[in-house]
DNA sequence: TGTACATCAGTGAACGCGCGTTCACTGATGTAC
DNA sequence: TGTACATCAGTGAACGCGCGTTCACTGATGTAC
């Protein structure tokens, strides 16, 4: 049955929310067509009438959720009027964030994996890494933040999150989480 | 036709060689059995007398991947007189090895996905940061390196070159890697 | 050292399954008069 | 505003394909006497 354009469109934006979720959580090749339509409340019948193909999906949920990271980021910026890189730093390594894949750092979930996926893709962390510095370095009221130490700082988050994530030790994601929170030497 | 000891050792060696390539450049999921056998010059048959699964395989080719890492950066290491960081984040964030996934470093290929696998895969994951971190503090004959400061300067290069091979822009490719070569504060 | 035979590494076809994708169909929506 | 009909978002089954895995078979190897 034929839905109304609105209806249609949140439908559609719904498999997005969904699959930037389901990807980070599970990676792009393991989260299968059929099991997100049905977690999106749809059946896999409809989703070749949203999205041209899975890789155009990719790129879309992708660059949602690079969106929503961006937003996240803005956040937590906003709510500090102190260090802006420490407070960054705090919430990025927060046990939350090292916890919840899905609704966290799409660099760290899935940067490894863009260099094996079309342009779009790539280009989405093209934006993404862009809006992420432009956040760093804008209206720094206090300290001045170059894109050198911008990008320096991304670089280090990034790399102990995924690093944290991946090692079976507790105590050892503890101490790569610990020596990054760390102010000392940028 | 069977083989003898030594040939069949040499073979399933080659098959575990040829997967720590394989999976670095392509990942563990759109790496598959028969495609791997053929690259292996064996045929897919052969694979269920060398391994219980594909899981076993890839436990056992990421701890393999990250013995060879260990190895670059010990020689990187014994390669140099002067200041040994530099020297590693010289090596590790150069041309040939941001471009050349399937032999070079398994943090950065890999870790992403190591929170969807098995135990023996995340553990294997422990040993690399151990060895690697350990090679970083250990016999630092010139200036003392502690574990924090091999931690983060891990984790920095990870994610630069994670980061780096993402983006699909080369120019903002080379302000990441430029940004974490530069010695300054860490 | 030579013979008899059990072992088992590797072959290549086949298995069931889940994947991405296609398609005939439904029926409410949006459009034209 | 009301009627007639083309549109198309969503359904649910089916498609072909490649995946991880299994299996009957081969024949050189290693072992026992």
């Amino acid at each position: 049955m034929r839905m109304n354009r609105t209806d249609a469109a949140k439908n559609r934006e719904r498999v997005v929310q969904t699959a930037s979720k389901l990807f980070r959580q599970d990676g792009y090749d393991k989260t299968g067509i059929a099991v997100l339509m049905k977690a999106a409340k749809l059946t896999n019948g409809a989703f070749y009438k949203q999205f041209d193909s899975k890789e155009a999906l990719i790129a879309e949920a992708t660059a949602l959720a690079l969106d929503e990271n961006a937003k996240t980021w803005q956040a937590a910026l906003e709510a500090t009027r102190g260090d802006r890189l420490q407070a960054i730093t705090d919430w990025y390594l927060s046990k939350p964030h090292v916890s919840h894949r899905n609704k966290g750092c799409t660099y760290a979930a899935l940067a490894s994996e863009a260099p094996r996926h079309e342009k779009a893709v790539r280009q989405a962390f093209d934006s993404g890494v862009r809006r992420t510095v432009g956040l760093l370095t804008d209206n720094a009221t206090q300290t001045d933040v170059s894109e050198v130490v911008a990008l320096r700082h991304l670089s280090r988050l990034v790399g102990a999150l995924m690093l944290a994530r991946a090692v079976d030790d507790p105590d050892l994601a503890e101490r790569i989480l610990a020596a990054n929170r760390a102010p000392e030497e940028g």
